[in-house]
DNA sequence: CTCTAAGTGTTATATTATTACGTACGTAAT
DNA sequence: ATTACGTACGTAATAATATAACACTTAGAG
């Protein structure tokens, strides 16, 4: 029963759980596991794993993060707006995960798109590299 | 046939177990679950997720099928070598994967990634879309 | 033949994700 | 103000996906 958690215009603004699961993932920079968010946030009243990744799936769904399958784990959106076409460099060696943000390539896959007459809604774009540091060893 | 046959078998052959998870992949045609192929080929000898498991690491280094990494599903490579470069159309609704065999496609997404100097190894395209009977409906 | 790399079979366990159920709150229509 | 509705919440249980550990077998290279 301790609830009231002033949110205020639900317009616009996240709920507490939202709100934490995104700053977690906006102070990290990386891409983070769900039970690793869940043990991050314990301390802030973080339960269960369902409490979790319904934070993540609205977050997902407004655009603000992005989910990297292959590696099961949320990022945040690099971009301003990414209109859930999304773009990824994933180190084959270390697992780093960096979105691009490269325009015109992501401009030249849409063209290519287009050209090629598939009626896209979306597209996730990965690119596997060996990133600098894994490079040098 | 000859005497002269100096390379390996080993690297012609499968083993029974990545054979039968193979040809049950080949016969479907369509993405399928690590357990559901456990299910599929219990009958066949097959006893724990670690053999299919196992099955499907081995063909998928060997380029012969793709995970799908979103679905957590395997299907059959449908071009005669991707070298691991793998593009795919998912349908948003219905789950329908389909591999993206356009050479002008995939081509187009080569020249870009050498244009912008992206040292890439390999790459992986999803592109999502409303497949036609799921347009219909 | 002997050594070795790869594969096998099995049990147990880890990791990732969802179902089910009841409660609480904000908004808008009545 | 009362109702109805949609969204989010909290919790427990469980499903679905994947790997660790260990002992054993097989097949090919030398
Ligand atoms: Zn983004
Ligand atoms: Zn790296
Ligand atoms: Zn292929
Ligand atoms: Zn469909």
């Amino acid at each position: 029963m301790s609830s009231t958690h002033t949110y205020s215009k639900k317009s616009q603004s996240l709920t507490k759980n939202q709100r934490i699961v995104l700053d977690l993932l906006q102070n990290s920079g990386e891409p983070l596991k769900a039970y690793f968010i869940l043990d991050s946030l314990k301390k802030e009243g973080l339960n269960s794993p369902l409490q979790v990744y319904r934070a993540l799936d609205k977050l997902v769904e407004l655009g603000k993060i992005h989910k990297i399958e292959s590696i099961n784990s949320f990022i945040i959106c690099n971009n301003s707006n990414c209109a859930s076409n999304t773009a990824f460099t994933i180190c084959e060696r270390c697992g780093k995960v960096k979105e691009i943000k490269n325009k015109y390539l992501t401009d030249g896959v849409s063209d290519l798109v287009k050209d090629n007459q598939l009626e896209i809604t979306r597209y996730n774009l990965e690119f596997y590299v060996l990133c600098k540091s894994c490079k040098i060893n």
